[in-house]
DNA sequence: CAAATATATGTAGTAGACTACATATATTGA
DNA sequence: TCAATATATGTAGTCTACTACATATATTTG
C-alpha cells in the first residue's frame, strides 16, 4: 500500500476523482464496443432533454448540475454533431430553447439498451457492504446540512 | 430531484467529480482560515515527501498515483514555493531525488493540526450508514479484480 | 414610466488531471 | 561489447470542468 492510500480521508478528494476518471474512461470504451460513438460526458444532457424535450440553457444547466457557462459548451458540440438544435424563446428573448434534433432521438433509442448494460455493470461494481452511490448521496445529505468548511470550523475551536 | 440525480448510477462519474470538487474547494478554505497559503492538490506530495524523505519523480507518481508529467507539473510548483528541492542520483544519472526544504519542514508541521481537524470533519462528514471511504475502498478494490469494461461485455453477452 | 435590479446567455481564461511524443541514461542479451 | 530494450524525465497539447467578466432582455420598484 503506499503512503497515499495510508493517509486516508486526507486524500478523499483525490481518491474521488480518480475513481471517476477511470469510471468514465471504460464508459467511453463501452458505447465504442457498441459501435456508438457517444462520449460519456455528454451523458447528462442528453439524458436531460430525454426526459424534459424543451429546456433553456440554464434550466439544463441546473438539471445536471452543472454551471451555465460549461453547460454551454456540452451544447456547442452536441449541436455541432447535430444531436440537438435550438431556437429562440418567443414569449421571453433572452431564452435559448434546445431539444433533440431526429439524429439526437435516433441515437438515445440504441443507447438505451447500452444503459441498461451499464446499469446492471455499475450495480454489479457498486454492491459492496458499504454501496458507494448511497455512500455519496449521503454525504451530499450531509454537506447540505453543514458544509464541510463549516465543520472543520467547529473542530477547530474545540481543539 | 432533478433528472440526473434520479438517473443515479448512470451518472455515477459525474457525481463523484461533483462531489471532489466541493471538498477540495472547502479544503482550500480551511487551510486559508488556518493562516496557511497551501493548495490542496500539493498535499499528496507533501505528505509522501513528509513520510518519504528521499524520492525520484517516479517513485513519488506512483506513491501517489499519478501519472508522472503530472507529478512533474506539481513538483514544479512546489520548487518554486521552495518548499521541496531536488538534486541528480549519483548513482542512477537518470534520476532526480526530491525532498523536502527546512521551509517545506516547516510547513508540514503548522499543517499537522490543520490536517488533524480535516480528519476529523471528514470522518464525521463520512460517517453515515454507508462510509464513502471504504465504499471507494472497496470499488477500487472490485476494479482491480475485473474491470467495469469487462463487467458491462459480460454483461452484455448476457442481453 | 424610467431607473435599478435580476435573469439568461455568452466569452475568455484558469485548473488539475490526462495522453502522446521526445530524449537521455541504464540494463540486458546475442 | 554493442545493439536492442527498458527506464527516468521532460515537453506539448488535450480534456472537462471551473470562475470572472460582459451583454442583452425582463421584471420590479420608487
Amino acid at each position: 500500500m503506499n503512503v497515499i492510500d495510508e493517509s486516508g480521508i486526507l486524500a478523499i478528494a483525490t481518491r474521488l476523482q480518480r475513481l471517476s476518471d477511470q469510471i468514465r474512461k471504460d464508459g467511453f470504451q463501452i458505447y465504442k464496443a457498441h459501435g456508438i460513438d457517444f462520449e460519456p460526458k455528454w451523458f447528462p444532457v442528453m439524458y436531460t432533454l430525454f426526459h424534459k424535450p424543451v429546456l433553456s440553457v440554464v434550466e439544463i444547466a441546473n438539471e445536471i448540475g452543472y454551471t451555465h457557462p460549461s453547460t454551454i459548451s456540452l451544447l456547442k458540440e452536441l449541436e455541432k454533431e447535430k444531436l440537438i438544435r435550438s431556437k429562440k424563446d418567443k414569449i421571453d428573448e433572452r431564452k435559448r430553447l434546445l431539444q433533440l434534433t431526429d439524429k439526437g432521438q435516433t441515437l438515445v433509442g440504441k443507447m438505451q439498451p447500452v444503459w441498461d448494460v451499464l446499469k446492471i455493470a455499475t450495480a454489479e461494481m457498486i454492491d459492496t457492504e458499504n454501496n458507494l452511490m448511497r455512500a455519496i448521496e449521503e454525504v451530499e445529505g450531509q454537506l447540505k446540512e453543514k458544509s464541510f468548511f463549516d465543520r472543520a470550523a467547529a473542530q477547530m475551536k474545540r481543539v
